[in-house]
DNA sequence: ACCTTGCGTCGCATGAAGCAACCCACAGCC
DNA sequence: GGCTGTGGGTTGCTTCATGCGACGCAAGGT
């Protein structure tokens, strides 16, 4: 929780900030989209500290951005995945991957790349599919490790799929 | 400058999320979209410390999503523009406040509302007009108080437009 | 018993933000 | 000249958030 929250602003982008404004909620909220759902796949691939991590992934199951949700008995164990809710914040994160490409650009290219599920399409400034002109969500797309990524030698993401030649 | 910045990560997003990802910063990147340029209308909009709101008015300016420019002289006083890189923000401020409105809604109502300049249509979830169906862009497009705001008996910000009927 | 994994919690140190006061430059007014 | 107001900071201290590293518990496997 915010210290001294934006209570003074009448505003729907404040009432968002509140959310996902604090320190690594949004980087963290990237990493369960790129397929990071475990706690310590979380906490390797976003490098917060345990108990950082710990605090926000509480917070964001309480107001429904994520659902904490069993994978195994014997002993219980859970993972964390984006509800609706949750899913709805990827084009603000699409938005802030493309203006960190553009304005920020790895030497050997982007370290992400988007790719409309259905016909190998990349997502333009609108979310649009530059191929098929889908206008795309969350469920429409998925990651794929890019070359800035693979220049600089790192695996991709647990559980981020394999990248396909397209 | 976020103290132990995610420099682990090769990744846009944390690019971006390096810059505007500290308190306050995209509140006031919001504040400047409407219409709040001078450095003590910047502070009442958004209520944030002078200490807080002059350095990170200093960091945008360096990294160019600010620009400073002179609005008179004798005394020589300088108010924030957005530059291109700044409205580039646009669609993420405006993905946020759409989430916000969503999930997060006002009583009486959005506060705000965007409304496309040439046809009074309003962005859709892709940030096309939902009237005209035109690609809309910061330039394209004005906030007006909404009436979350009016309920609420808040002025319009300094600089932001009278409302008009649509 | 020991080790590993999963998932925390805790104490302390460091850094960021909040609060209030103070400062400087300049202009205008009496 | 002195005072007041505006613009735009800066500073010192307090409070809060994050970083760091260690510790803890539960469960399963060897």
């Amino acid at each position: 929780m915010l210290h001294r929250e934006y209570d003074t602003q009448v505003c729907s982008v404040a009432r968002s900030l509140e959310v996902v404004g604090e320190r690594w909620t949004l980087l963290l909220i990237r990493s369960v989209m790129l397929g990071a759902r475990r706690f310590d796949d979380l906490q390797a691939h976003t490098g917060v500290t345990r108990s950082v991590l710990t605090n926000r992934l509480r917070r964001l199951v309480d107001e429904g951005v994520l659902e904490r949700r069993p994978y195994q008995e014997r002993p219980t164990r859970h993972e964390y995945v984006l509800t609706e809710k949750g899913l709805g914040l990827w084009s603000v994160i699409e938005h802030l991957r493309q203006w960190g490409d553009e304005h920020y650009p790895e030497p050997a290219g982007p370290p992400r790349v988007i790719v409309h599920r259905d016909c190998g399409g990349h997502p333009d400034a609108h979310l649009l599919c530059d191929r098929c002109g889908a206008a795309l969500t969350a469920r429409d797309v998925r990651a794929e490790p890019g070359p800035g990524l693979a220049a600089r030698g790192i695996a991709r993401t647990p559980g981020e799929p394999v990248p396909t030649s397209t």
